[in-house]
Parts: C-alpha cells; structure tokens; sequence
DNA sequence: CATCGACGAGACTCTAGCGTCTCATTCAAG
DNA sequence: CTTGAATGAGACGCTAGAGTCTCGTCGATG
C-alpha cells in the first residue's frame, strides 16, 4: 500500500495546507491519518513535501494543456480548455498561492516560469485570432485570467460555487466581463 | 519620533510580509532599520504588529468607501472608485492574502466579514441600476471583483504596470472583460 | 508457521524564532 | 550640564516544530 499512503498523504497536505499555509507536519499526518515518522518515509522533509505537491500541480497543468492543445480546434478554444481544466483541478493548486517556501525551490519556480511563458504565448496567439482587445497588455490578460481562476477555486473551496458553475462562470467573466454590455448569449461553452 | 518609527516599522513589515508571509520579526526590524527590541516596544508581539497592519489596511478601505459613496452619484459609480481605491493602495493589502495568523484574530475577521458584506450590497445596488447581467450570482460577482483587484496589485508589485495603468484596466476588465466583444470605448474612466 | 516490509507510536535532539531583560548611547528639553 | 525618553545591541530562556531513531504491531506472502 505504499503508493496509496503517499498518494493520501499528498492529498491531506494539498487539503490541510490550502486552508492553513503554515500548518504543521503533525497536522498534516493526523489529516491523512498516518503517522508523522510515514511522511519521513516518503519524503525527504517538509520542504521534499512542498516540491512533490507542486510538481504534481505542475504536472497537473501540462497534462490539462497538452489535453487542450490535442482537442481545441482554435488557440482562443485551447484557452477556455485549460482555463477550465485548472479551475476543476482547483484544490490541488490552492496551497500554491501562499507557499512562500517554494521560492527556493528553482526547479519549481523554473517550472512555473515555463507554464507563465506557456500562457503568454497561447494570449498571444489568441491574440491574433481577434478575440483580445489589442489595447489591453498581455501582461495585464495573463495576471487577470489567473486572478479570475483563483477566485474560482476559492468560491468553490468555500462552498460558495459548484465546480462546473465556477468553470462556466470564469469563461464568461474572461470574455465579457460582468456587466451587461458584454453579453453573449451564444458564446457560454462549447 | 515614536510615530515615525512606529509608522517605518509597519511600513516595512507590509513591504517584508508581502514579499515573504513567513519573514520573521528580525527580518522585519532589519527592514524597518530599527532594533528588534523596538519592534516590541511598539506592538505587544508579532500577532499584535499583524492586527495593527490589518486594522489598518481595513481602516483605509473604509475610508476610500466613504470617500466614494461621498462623490459618486450612482452605486455603478461607487464601485469603480472604491476598486480602484483599493488597487492603488494595494500595497497595504497584498500582505493579507496569505496571513493565515489573522484568521485567528475574531476582530480582524469580522470587520472582514463586514466589508465583504459591504462590498455585496453594494453588488446589489450595481445590479439594480442595471450594469450587472442578472444571469451571474453575486458572490461570484464579488469573488471576481476581488480576483481581478489581487491580479492587478500583484502585476503593479511585480513592476509589470504602473498603478494609474492597473485601475484603470482593472474597471475595464470588470465591465467589459478581456474579448473584443465586450469592448466599450465611451465607458472608460470618469 | 516464519519472514519481511510498511506502518504507528513515541522518545529524542536540534534549531529558528519569539518574547524579555539589561545596559550603553543618543538626543532633545530644561 | 543634567535629565529623561527613545533607541540599538545583544544576551537569555522558552517553545514549536523539523528530522532521526527505535521498537512493537500488523498483514501479506511463501
């Protein structure tokens, strides 16, 4: 059972550390319902943790973006695609935001340089295909669509939306904003 | 010049706090250029120097609120200058998101609650005069506003926008989203 | 039954960082 | 010059939590 251990630990430090950030390894073990010498087990430490959870939520989101790449027939298509293919994988990348301790980490954070450059690129393309206003920054898109997902993903850890609601939802605020003027009746999903 | 020294230490601990949640007093003090000792002659420990910065990042947003439902002659109106209020003085703020010690602090979450509350009645009010698709929910209304508003002080404290450039875009964003669709170009600024 | 690997429990050490305290210095006011 | 308030420097004790180690238990496999 060992892969099923490690993967439950995982689990209740993505769980555990979304909604405490400095929570402690013990926390962490009696949330996954395991002995805290089982996580040095699988882990190097807590810092080996953090880099494993991250790397999975990294891995999570090429995954999501290659499915994307594969299926979108249109760059404008493979942003809705992966936008709501991070917004439904949403709890394993709360813990991200607030993971300061990750910043030493330059495998992780060359890795999340790559999928930032990743998401300029595809703005870019999406760009092209008209459907960005070209006044606005790509800087500006880029910071904005990952605010609108992280808003998402809390809403829906806070119970507040339902996973396909906030996945829905994210896409229209992206692409028409929340005020009437922007709405499109015939451009929801799919 | 116990006020400016009280005043620096925050200021640094709201600079430090944002760059690294975790950085310790020492840290903080070496940041402030002040004694470690000093940082404890003006706040009663470190949870006491965290609630000073968060009443007084509430204390701001309270006051750009009442300036703006002072000026503004419609909630649509009040709503854009209270945004944008609060992305300017985004710098106090960026330090909350991941200051899980706060949630501890039942008065510093309540006045948070309140504001929130404040802030989805003032949703309410948007919606009324007609600026709102009555298709969204108001708490992903909200949950939105506040997305965009923590992309944009995020980009301005990475240096990728200016602060006059991130109000505005954050207003437009909100109205219009990021599509060519929605775009409008008498709806701007004031 | 015998073995072996994974695990839980818990004792132990070590360190970072909090909070307290003391003492010397500086600086402004009288 | 004297006094007192604010500060810097740093020593000190204390605690939480990381990481290590040992031992006993459980369960699967042969």
């Amino acid at each position: 059972m060992a892969l099923a251990t490690r993967e439950r630990i995982l689990e209740a430090a993505g769980g555990t550390l979304s909604r405490n950030p400095n929570a402690s390894l013990d926390r962490i073990a009696v949330e996954a319902r395991v002995g805290r010498a089982t996580v040095f087990r699988h882990f190097e430490s807590r810092a080996g943790l953090l880099k494993a959870l991250a790397s999975r939520a990294i891995a999570e989101t090429d995954r999501a973006t290659r499915l994307a790449a594969a299926d979108a027939r249109t760059a404008t298509d493979a942003l809705r695609l992966i936008t709501q293919a991070v917004v439904g994988a949403g709890e394993s990348f709360r813990f991200l935001v607030s993971a300061a301790e990750l910043y030493d980490e330059p495998e992780i954070v060359e890795a999340y340089r790559r999928q930032m450059s990743e998401l300029a690129d595809l703005v870019g393309a999406v760009r092209r295909e008209g459907f960005i206003r070209p006044d606005l920054p790509t800087a500006w898109v880029v910071a904005s669509i990952d605010g609108l997902i992280w808003a998402a993903c809390r809403a829906v850890g806070d119970g507040e939306l339902g996973v396909v609601q906030a996945q829905d939802l994210v896409w229209e605020t992206i692409a028409d904003g929340l005020s009437t003027a922007g709405a499109r009746e015939d451009r929801h999903a799919e």
